[in-house]
DNA sequence: CTGAAAGCGCTAACAT
DNA sequence: ATGTTAGCGCTTTCAG
């Protein structure tokens, strides 16, 4: 009984107004070529059939689809949800759109980026997943933007957006440090992700050239609090001496302070000083006061945006950019 | 100096194999008729050639994108983050992808739905946002399903999915009076949320009908940490008697405890008992052990997307369905 | 400024 | 089982 009425289309316009099809598609171009006559004919005719063009059908033609795709493993992280909402927002602000991919659960990320790539999207950025050679090599032949976002991949070949993760974990080192630390730690997450690499690179090194003591280097298995409080309890339980921790993000910090405070006894930050990633919401919570390193999250977005609608507008300079964005250490009360 | 060479199309395949177009596109499609022979060829040209089929090019002819418009609203609450993990992996289960939507902030709906539509998207689902009649209406006459998730709109011609957010509420109420509090709050999310209403009606109403005292009505102005915290501190200073308070979401939950505990140096549960909803991650969590309760998430977004997997299919049974999921309480320390 | 005609890459009858 | 022929809904020369 349903009246499966098929989609209006412009030559249902073209006919309602009187006018040829060309005329109608001319009017809902933007660097158009009609008179003021024409448009609010057809415009009126439109409004009246409720007219909207088929932006897949016209990508056929102009080889533009306005979509971008978005690969993102680490559904877990509730940082990305922050991800998701600064690139939905930057860019249906341009005019794009965002056609989502999940690999978190095992899902091949080539076999996801080949999907995507179906859909003839204008753009692709790789979020907090490895890459492929082939990915990029793909990319690169059909000329689509590619950007590597929160991830810093040994290919030379393709855009960078990502957190100095290293400095990040320098200025970690030094900050724990300066305020008298001396048995450090490291508590990174997952040990095949890359911010965990470059993160546990530039604290372990800024600790070792200040010949301050390395005590621990302990990776969770996911970025989330019950694998930082899991690898938090082997950790403090095996190297009672510890007094200080840098975190893989503030998920895994959290988990440390509760081992550290409902297991161990311990004061915050007077027998052990914390420091996290991320500065997320809760950060801030009274029960936690946790000072952290943020990245800037909103430029970092922006700017992967920025490069993608440039490459599309073909102003592409041709040149890889990598962009390595500084971190900036939130205080709170961790860190005496 | 880029070659920018356009993509592989089936004729370069064909021409290839030295084949007709149509026996590419058949080696293609899923219900073939190709003999093994051919579809060798076939395939080896197109592995040779790298080629893959134009999905749009495609959906111009079989009117199915395989896209599925999500329209979400609120990124703010991480439990969304789970939303759209879920939805993304039970869509791409389906072979289907997701055309994600952001009306955060002031983002018109029915604006960001037409937009959506002009993709051809097989289905839509309206998540966390108001939708308005126009929006059911131009659906309905394009065929296209719509499903409300996580949200009740009065509106009686479309498809809903989501959590008995009353029942919800009474539960928590029964749970709160059981264990013997008598000074009872509410302190909800945004007043002009569904969830919130809900949720409200539920509470109120199960605690009047006891016969126990309703002391504070409040409502957070998000969904947040912030907000909740806002609003506890109000509320507590203002009444000093409460006992006992069963809040919007876990965040606010949280909010609320940490007012409670280092602002009026309460202790909880004894002074006071706390009920959440949502049991997002760090409900378990040492610092807090929130007792809340829990929608059953995966099965809500399973329905909603067999909801419209099914109409695509055409075995819609044409009227609309509105399920309620039941929610359960889980039990933490927040109750004594 | 406008209309006619060709064609984007693909699928779906229709023949063979 | 395979090739041929028409389009899907749109944009874009090309004439006028």
């Amino acid at each position: 009984m349903t009246e499966r009425v098929s989609r209006i289309t412009a030559s249902d316009v073209a006919l309602e107004a009187g006018v040829s099809i060309s005329a109608v598609s001319r009017v809902f171009t933007p660097g158009a070529s009609v008179s003021s006559k024409m448009r609010d004919r057809v415009l009126a005719a439109a409004e009246k059939l409720d007219y909207m063009p088929n932006v897949l059908a016209r990508s056929l033609m102009t080889q533009r689809t306005a979509l971008v795709g978005i690969i993102l493993a680490n559904f877990q992280n509730p940082m990305h949800l922050t991800t998701l909402d600064l690139f939905t927002s930057a860019l249906q602000a341009r005019g794009l759109r965002a056609l989502v991919f999940n690999v978190s659960k095992g899902v091949d990320v080539v076999e996801s980026a080949r999907q995507v790539m179906q859909y003839g999207v204008d753009g692709l950025v790789v979020a907090a997943a490895s890459m492929s050679q082939a990915l990029v090599d793909q990319c690169a032949r059909q000329g689509i933007p590619l950007v590597a976002y929160a991830r810093q991949p040994r290919n030379a070949k393709v855009n960078v957006v990502c957190a100095d993760n290293e400095a990040g974990g320098r200025l970690a080192a030094r900050k724990l440090i300066e305020r008298g630390y001396r048995k450090l730690a490291y508590l990174g997450g997952p040990a095949t992700t890359s911010t965990n690499a470059f993160r546990e690179k530039g604290f372990c090194d800024a600790v070792g050239e200040a010949g301050v003591e390395l005590v621990a280097r302990v990776n969770a298995t996911e970025y989330t609090y019950d694998a930082g409080r899991k690898a938090a309890i082997q950790m403090l339980d095996e190297h009672r001496n510890i007094d200080g921790v840098f975190c893989g993000n503030d998920l895994v910090a959290f988990g440390v302070m509760d081992v550290a405070r409902y297991r161990h006894g311990l004061t915050i930050p007077d027998d052990l000083g914390i420091i996290g990633f991320d500065d997320i919401e809760l950060a801030s919570a009274d029960a936690y006061q946790l000072t952290t390193i943020r990245q800037p999250m909103s430029d970092m977005v922006q700017q992967t945006v920025d490069i993608i609608s440039q490459a599309m507008a073909g102003q592409d300079s041709g040149n890889v950019k990598r962009l390595l964005f500084p971190c900036t250490l939130i205080e709170r009360g961790t860190l005496r």
